[in-house]
DNA sequence: TGCTCTATTTGCGCCAGCGCAAAGACGCAC
DNA sequence: GTGCGTCTTTGCGCTGGCGCAAATAGAGCA
């Protein structure tokens, strides 16, 4: 595949390429290839043979996982420079969750082997691999612990502050998070249920922290949900 | 460090190293060094600098991490063979969580400089350890589905299944949990108190599906607590 | 054997959060 | 504009699980 310019600078962007000579990087794109989702389909399935990993070009898009009993869980959103897949695409193995557009997607895509072979090539990718792998893992193993011991309207507080600085936008409302977002959404990022989540931003709104609409918030008052979300004490 | 042929056994056992041929293997102990830590002393403690990966060769440690109100989180138990400290020794940051020994401990240990080194000379082993992350991660996530979607009393029975696998040992009773579990600790695995899993336990154990006493649980009827893990139909 | 320390059990009151059901609001397509 | 489908709000009743407090039971030690 041709790069152009601007792939090679959203490569250098992506945390899995990140400190790579230009030459690794075209190599890289040689044995790329595009893939357009579109809003609402799926990039793969739970369950599918691991073969491919992505990075996310333009769009965004979400990972989620469903429980035998059938309820979903939405384990995290990604945005322009994200990968996904890395993980397993390395251990082959089946995904073990599904990953959907949420909004029109460009990604660029690798087979699993042709991974390998780039990190056998140039050990830097590697590194980088197991560093992202890492951090990916503290995360996972905070939100863990923050389900496990933080009362529900805490943990709502930090998934939209985690959100807005994923993907948030300032408008003169205040910081517009910038993807489709229902209350179910929330929900199942959170381990509760839509009802509660709407009751919470219910009240948020009144107290003039949010404002929100159909599948849409805004975050008016950050500081006023950091301090729900890190339990600072109320400014009088 | 002189290697005994039990020793590379254990190394030949451990997934890091699974699959290596003899003379990696020996090379790794060369440069190992063991360490000794007495039940209740820590191999390492959350925020310490990650300097140092651990393959536990005798005894249990238990890795848990300590909340900024401080509640704790029981992450998971090791055994020998098992690694701690993998992921992060290759990342340079501080421990996310501490490593306790539950038992008396005798651990193999890495600088983390070494473990790189190490994988750059045998691409094998970088391999093994993506793997083993992949592993350790998918792990996380189901626990983390786990802990959002399902009820207490299901947790727990797959706390106790879990620690079945890794620690039973048969005994006429029934499968003996071989290490000292308060009902402190259980409810820190499964985030909720030690009230609750009293309770639940005490249920259990006047079903017969338990026998359990002060730190010491006995598995008597493995298939009742798969029935309530899973929420099969109860036999008549 | 008795003492002490820690783990466990259990009664009790309480409340956060669940989830049904029904009404309301919004966005989109025709 | 009208209608439809989906998302959101909210009343209501309920219950799982929390957590204090106090009693009880083991385990280890002198």
């Amino acid at each position: 595949m041709e790069a152009t310019g601007n792939e090679i600078a959203l490569l250098e962007g992506a945390p899995l390429f990140g400190g790579m000579e230009r030459e690794a990087l075209e190599a890289a794109y040689q044995v790329a290839y595009r893939r357009h989702v579109r809003q609402g389909e799926f990039f793969f399935f739970q369950g599918d043979p691991a073969t491919t990993f992505y990075i996310v070009q333009e769009g965004r898009a979400r990972l989620s996982q469903l429980t035998p009993e059938g309820h979903q869980v939405i384990i995290r959103y990604l945005g322009p420079g994200n990968g996904m897949g890395i993980i397993v695409a390395l251990s082959d193995t089946v995904y073990p969750l599904s990953a959907e557009a949420v909004t029109d997607c460009l990604a660029l895509a690798w087979d699993a082997d042709t991974v390998i072979d780039l990190m056998e090539r140039y050990p830097r990718l590697a590194l980088n691999g197991m560093r992202l792998v890492a951090g990916r893992f503290r995360n996972l193993q905070n939100r863990y612990r923050e389900l496990a011991t933080e009362r529900v309207e805490r943990r709502v507080a930090r998934a939209l502050l985690r959100l807005a600085r994923q993907t948030g936008r300032r408008t003169d409302e205040g910081v517009l998070l910038d993807l489709p977002l229902s209350r179910q959404d929330l929900g199942e990022m959170t381990g509760t249920t839509l009802y509660t989540v709407s009751r919470i931003l219910r009240r948020w709104e009144q107290q003039g922290l949010i404002a929100s609409g159909r599948e849409r918030v805004v975050i008016c008052n950050p500081h006023g949900l950091v301090t729900i979300a890190e339990d600072l004490p109320e400014p009088e």
